[in-house]
DNA sequence: CCTTGACCTCAAGCTGACTTGAAGTTGTAC
DNA sequence: GTACAACTTCAAGTCAGCTTGAGGTCAAGG
């Protein structure tokens, strides 16, 4: 497959799959003079890169996670290690989800005064306060 | 409260304080000579914007949706919508938790070509058109 | 009175994830 | 065989979301 038959299965734009090429996330299998050549799996790989973005994760992190042929290159606890990450991710947005149901439905003046919209909000501050630890660390 | 209590109660620096009351996603109360004084109302507010950050909404999507009181803004169709955006979030976030602890426990050779692990990555895909097609919009 | 430290402003800098643009190369169609 | 569209490289630009730094202000303690 050339480039462009990739754009057009994944809706990935040229330019990010050099880009993606250059940061190890993704490889070409050769070229046909300059023009690179991909492997039909790339597509899938870029759903997966795609859902790892949607995910929070970083293209660093992604990359530390798979190699450019999509295979995990991490062992499985750090793998479930990830997945626990999400699963917290999953929450906190339940959460929020749950708060903004709430406030559409909810007909108290002050919602920060609100006990049930309060307490969906703990949550979050909870996860502020980890995720400053956690950058504070690396 | 001055501004190193919110600190102390909120753990977001100050230079996120006054950045995000430029932006008008928070308001002091007033200033003793120099320096803000803030509400004590503004911790919870400040969760509710690292709630917002965390279910990806950019601040200036949170900015729309609550005043710098922490009030809703916005009418409860447009809450709602909100939160079927989280949701759609939340199940592909919730694939791509699955994906791994599959990932974590299957021993397929290749997981790309595991034919669960490619079930759970087709909702990202299809998210990544449409979001896509979102920002090609506004 | 003078120092100290917590605050202030404003401009500039930084990171991640791309995008854009200029200039060069090439396989295919006419 | 030449024109052309589709690629290529590489450097620079963009955007969000902050952070950093220089230089200034002020209240309290010694």
């Amino acid at each position: 497959m050339d480039i462009s038959e990739v754009v057009r299965q994944s809706g990935v734009p040229a330019s990010t799959l050099r880009y993606y090429e250059e940061k190890g996330l993704i490889a070409s299998v050769g070229r046909s003079g300059l023009k690179r050549l991909f492997a039909p799996r790339v597509v899938d790989q870029l759903a997966l890169i795609a859902l790892g973005r949607a995910a929070g994760f970083s293209l660093d992190e992604i990359g530390e996670m798979f190699d450019a042929d999509g295979e995990p290159t991490i062992d499985r606890q750090a793998l479930a290690a990830k997945a626990d990450e999400l699963e917290l991710t999953i929450r906190r947005l339940s959460a929020m989800r749950d708060g903004l149901r709430h406030a559409a439905n909810c007909p108290a003046p002050r919602h920060l005064e609100c006990d049930r919209f309060r307490r969906l909000m703990t949550v979050a501050s909870a996860h502020a306060k980890t995720a400053k630890a956690k950058r504070g660390k690396p």
